[in-house]
DNA sequence: ATTACTTGGTGTAAAGTATGCACAAAGTCA
DNA sequence: TGACTTTGTGCATACTTTACACCAAGTAAT
């Protein structure tokens, strides 16, 4: 270590997460509220600085979990910020991530970085300034899932293990930002095999109730492993 | 600054710049080979701390400007690697991007973080150990250019300013990794509308002369703005 | 000058994929 | 029992992709 220059060290690496959840047709983002300068009072992406023995991708997941309480979630590196006056208090690089997760089946922990955590509908932040260069995040990051979307079958980490057809339209309409023909999603969607019906219906809702599907991950990964591609 | 606890300032950060040239029907990416501790003797991706008042960005065509003189170049930033291990003498983690540049145009510069440079041929690297991570950062950044071929046509980045079509499918074919038939590829290329038909010929061939075409950077920032998908 | 050699340049038919579109079926609720 | 809501389904047409073979234009050697 001795070699090398103290000046290189005076840089502090952090990771702010995109944690993307789906509720009632909606694509929804888990942010902050911040309480402390810099930035008080806006909203946040969740982040924290990396440990010195741990890896990026485990700090990625290290703020998830003290969020939500969920571990083994989706989790992608997106890019890396670090424009030298994005943090106002010293040269900050982060490294931006984004995560999937089933919304409604867990609630949000306040954390040490988070003293309010909530989930904040995609569409409303259009014009909310959010705090440091967490709207080029953002922004980075939704097109990012916007295209992996288009070539891997994640979308199903967003949905609960049982879904309807109609459920998983609405959520590739909203990561899209596209209407979708119904005949057409479908018949894709099933020619593509991994989805499986479950024989099962909705109850309680007062139209025609939906048959329920299932993701088969199994049969997704034969497919990836012979390379291939998933385009809506 | 006071707040940040001094624990966070204790990992370095550098750039790693996986430059890739074209020549002959090959595709080349420019190494160094280390003198010094740690992985003295091997061949190592040119890298370098970024320095306090620098971009990310700044940083990696500084390290490209340093080594080959050239400015302007093509450069994306393909992901950041900061295992806890992958450092001998601490903590570092590099920010990876790949750069495309006109090879034959431009000789090669020793430079502060490099005795001698060279161009080496990607397949022939297949089975050679690089220093530290460099191995995985390689073929990170060789992938991303794979998938970034298929959706922008930055394969004319390099090639010299005027090219015949064969050329421009052995670049194809280097990348790609896969062979493609010359009237598809052809057809294809030309119906795309962004190269020009320049009414010259190849000269000093022995054989029948290829038409030289050229780039139209214009048709193809238009085609871009609109929103569009670039696959072969 | 003729011939051999090498690479350049070109079109079509068949298969597969993507798109646009409308109506009966299965439930709940009053 | 009838009104209401959402589900589930098929076909015809346009478009895209693929596979495939031969003559043209030059150089080099005799």
């Amino acid at each position: 270590m001795a070699e090398f220059s103290q000046d290189f060290f005076k840089t502090a690496v952090t990771v702010d997460n995109v944690i993307f959840g789906f509720d009632e047709s909606d694509l929804k983002v888990l942010l902050i509220k911040r309480g402390t300068e810099p930035y008080p009072g806006l909203w946040a992406l969740p982040g924290d600085f990396i440990y010195a023995q741990e890896n990026i991708d485990a700090a990625a997941a290290r703020i998830l979990h003290e969020l939500t309480g969920l571990e083994r979630v989706y989790l992608e590196q997106v890019r890396t910020f670090g424009a030298v006056g994005r943090h106002p208090l010293g040269r900050v690089i982060t490294v931006a991530y984004f995560s999937l997760v089933k919304t409604n089946r867990h609630d949000v922990h306040a954390s040490s970085f988070a003293q309010s955590a909530e989930w904040v509908n995609l569409p409303e932040l259009r014009d909310v300034a959010l705090a440091f260069d967490h709207d080029e995040i953002l922004e980075a990051c939704f097109n990012a899932l916007k295209q992996r979307v288009r070539v891997r079958p994640i979308g199903f980490e967003l949905l609960p293990p049982k879904f309807t057809l109609t459920e998983l339209q609405h959520l590739y309409e909203a990561i899209l930002e596209a209407e979708l023909d119904k005949r057409n999603f479908r018949k894709k969607i099933l020619s593509m095999d991994f989805i499986v019906d479950l024989n099962e219906s909705q109850e309680g809702v007062a139209h025609r109730p939906a048959r329920l599907y299932e993701f088969d991950k199994s049969k997704y990964e034969k497919f990836v492993s012979e390379g291939f591609n998933f385009e809506l």
